[in-house]
DNA sequence: CAGTGGTCTAGACCACGCG
DNA sequence: GCGTGGTCTAGACCACTGA
């Protein structure tokens, strides 16, 4: 292990990555405990503080744990975790293993509900992108979904946008990273016409999730209704104590 | 706006506390630009340094962003999110107005299945504690809920601890905090048996959430398997990018 | 007691945004 | 060019842990 102080990365970057490799590797194991913050900034030359830095991003991040007087050790969950956090049906099923696809049922620019100008706080006589389409996992329906997002924030869009990453697209555009998101899952059955999309029975579980996305500054983006097939979706995420 | 140099609570933690009830009072506003590191450093007599602790944890939570070269932000979310994380249920549900409550249905120390012990990580031959409650809100059955917990780290429980919070009782037991639960959610429809206890009719949806949660170390402490009723319960949480 | 992480200082240079 | 946040230094004192 070593770092380059010539290199345009910075150093405490250059640490994170070097533990995260030694903790996937098995180097690290888990639970034994690390140099300490001292070891390390003398062993690389480097001031305690920049050891200190890298150290607690990965602390944020669930890679270590630290205990005052004793040390800082290495964590025993994250090892196999998918890492999730925000991502789009296309790197959700990505990181399933399983080939994303999508069928566009309907596009249209239509003018704002009252309640959707509400939810994506913009003015109330504002455009709407609506998009309809139906998610494929190995060319399988796995979900309906109908997303809205205003105009301004998006631009014009065509059938390029819809198969290319959309994120990407909204980041570039309002030159704003995407930070956020509110999600809201029920259960529920499916109807008539969602089971006809889905190729599923009337009745069966479906999962609805409602999410709303917001980029940095707390602005809201999209707001996105669908419908999962219960018997082939489970959602898995993570949660941290407090904050 | 001022700071106490001589109390024992760290500068850095008093800044966050002024700063977040600034923003919540609306005293700053939602992408108002805040007071460059430098000048907080000045205006209190301390380092940048200490202005930086302050304000990156803030980042970190959601309440400012930052913009390179041109400065420090608030952002629009974060106002009225109730900021859940992992609770548990008696947490959730006050958090949501209602009254808490608790049926004990069955409790026994069992021996591990293999699956459990698979998922908790602890030895085969080892002991759990078996806890079925119907979980009641506002006096109405709002989940019905099985937990397994290793006997090793909980020791013996009564009555008491079924009333009080079981997640105090569990950090001070082993001396570490409580850290993370990985949650999967699924759509279902109420069995006969689920559908009695929860006062619905079978076929009726419901969620089913399985969490397993950790301790700062990684240990996992506890399993639940529970049913929530698909006609009073959403399950709403946050997500960010990346990490 | 020595070693650890937690907090803090008073500087420094850089790349970036904006006028 | 000037102010911003991003990174970094070389120290310091504290409270806590464990032998």
């Amino acid at each position: 292990m070593h770092i380059d102080k010539q290199s345009p990365i910075p150093i405490y970057f250059q640490i994170m990555e070097q533990l995260k490799t030694q903790i996937k590797n098995g180097e690290l194991k888990a639970d034994a405990p690390l140099p300490s913050e001292r070891e390390y900034a003398e062993q690389f030359g480097i001031s305690r503080m920049t050891v200190r830095q890298a150290l607690s991003n990965l602390v944020n991040e669930g890679f270590l744990y630290r205990q005052k007087g004793r040390g800082t050790f290495v964590s025993k969950l994250k090892m196999e975790q998918p890492l999730q956090g925000l991502t789009s049906f296309t790197e959700d099923m990505r990181s399933r293993g399983m080939k994303p696809g999508s069928r566009l049922a309907e596009y249209q620019l239509i003018p704002a509900t009252e309640e959707l100008a509400s939810i994506l706080g913009c003015g109330y006589p504002s455009m709407l992108h609506k998009i309809i389409r139906v998610r494929l996992a190995n060319d399988i329906p796995m979900a309906l979904e109908a997303s809205y997002i205003p105009f301004d924030m998006a631009g014009k869009l065509d059938a390029s946008h819809f198969r290319s990453s959309m994120y990407e697209h909204i980041e570039e555009y309002n030159q704003m990273p995407i930070s956020r998101a509110k999600q809201e899952l029920e259960p529920g059955t499916a109807s008539q016409e969602e089971a006809e999309l889905l190729g599923i029975q009337p009745g069966a579980p479906v999962l609805y999730i409602k999410r709303t996305t917001y980029l940095q500054d707390g602005t809201a983006f999209e707001h996105v209704k669908s419908a999962y097939r219960g018997d082939r979706y489970t959602f898995v995420h993570y949660m941290d104590r407090v904050k």
